[in-house]
DNA sequence: GAGTAATGTTACAGATTTGTTAAATATTTA
DNA sequence: TAAATATTTAACAAATCTGTAACATTACTC
């Protein structure tokens, strides 16, 4: 399995040439031009690892690598920082802002590779965290076990693995066809309204006397879990 | 039971946040400042990880932990290298000399607290202690006997087996394929259906009268050690 | 080599989970 | 407000999963 990459970049013949070479080693590429798209894009997508352009027209490099430092579901992914020499003096700045790394242009892909192998070395093992919470909601993917309010919760293996997926990103609204195909899998000869029968037993499992809904619906689009 | 972690450091005011910090965890926490005696130290009390420093007084740190990974006895401990910022170039070479991974000084508590557990819980099965314990059932390799409230319980071969695999994470659900993996080896030719067949002698062996059923079901995922 | 113990397979009963349907609610639109 | 659209939920049948007994085979012991 590959690992997956992605560029912050906005100068096309630096961008293509990244692209291309690391795609040439086999890696997943995936990139963005543009701060903001990049941001969310991020946060979505969870690359394992960032290579960060200092320079963005709408939104620093150092800013975007400060968002994602600050988000405790991506602060894990490292970032490679691509700077030009003139911002030299920066270094430091983007060091402290949780850069794992930076290089400076033009710089030897050689080099860039180095690093980015020694980094997804490190920090591949990480990815996966055994424990999610979404406020009074653990699961314990160790022990398969669903908590509320400290209280352990049962649920059938279909509304955990609904469960276990939707809290990976929480606030994020899935369509149904999404769940069916993230949580379902491959099975297509599933009808789209069973994921409503679905969300429907998992609220009731996980509701709990004075507490809050966890799932909304967002009508004509579909669930996230959130209350 | 938790985890020791062993700091070398001879920074003070870093060593005592640390201790500090990994004490408030719940680790125990032993330390040495020096390296000569941190590397005696370490292989007389086999802590769970090593947190080490890469610059030493007498001994650097990628020294000792060249010396540690070619030690029979201590090369399955997990060693994470806290380098300085100027050190950079030698990432590198202190992954190669075997460190399981290394962080930048400075460095953010969670973040370090993070990879520590990652890699105890990579790392702990493969750290076999002569006895084991969960609750009242008790393991002990050396004689490889097995009790439930003091009293000695006969266990075929394959279940001995089972029972020592599992009592390595309790509660840590396996899949029936894991089971196979680990217990049986590379005897592909085996149901998996067999491993039930297993599972309910195990249960009967190590259940006793007026005492809690020790093995949780996880439907469509596999078995605990779990009461 | 006979007898014993351990292991793997199968079959089947029972339990749980799942998908579908349809009727009841809720929400939006005209 | 009525019609149109979308969601919730109960009910039920079908599918799946698990526990265990029984038996066949293999490995070990004396």
């Amino acid at each position: 399995m590959s690992a997956h990459i992605f560029v912050v970049e906005d100068e096309k013949p630096i961008l293509s040439l990244l692209t291309y070479n690391l795609q040439k080693e086999g890696y997943k590429v995936s990139s963005s031009s543009n701060g903001e798209e990049a941001l969310s894009s991020i946060k979505e997508k969870k690359p394992d690892l960032v290579l960060l352009d200092w320079m963005l027209p709408d939104l620093s490099g150092i800013k975007i690598c400060q968002y994602l430092k600050q988000d405790e579901k991506v602060k894990n992914i490292p970032i490679i920082m691509l700077t030009a020499k003139g911002e030299e003096e920066d270094k430091v700045k983007g060091l402290n802002t949780g850069a794992e790394d930076y290089m400076t242009k033009p710089f030897s892909f050689p080099e860039l590779l180095a690093r980015i192998k020694s980094l997804l070395k490190r920090v591949k093992p990480n990815i996966v965290s055994e424990e999610a919470t979404y406020l009074d909601l653990k699961i314990d993917r160790e022990s398969m076990k669903v908590f509320r309010k400290e209280k352990e919760i049962t649920l059938g293996p279909k509304e955990y693995k609904l469960l276990d997926f939707l809290i990976k990103q929480p606030k994020r609204v899935y369509s149904r066809e999404q769940l069916l195909e993230h949580v379902w899998g491959d099975d297509i000869n599933v009808e789209s309204r069973t994921v409503d029968v679905h969300i429907t037993r998992l609220r009731q499992s996980i509701n709990i006397e004075g507490a809050k809904p966890l799932i909304r619906t967002v009508r004509s689009a579909g669930y996230s879990l959130e209350n």
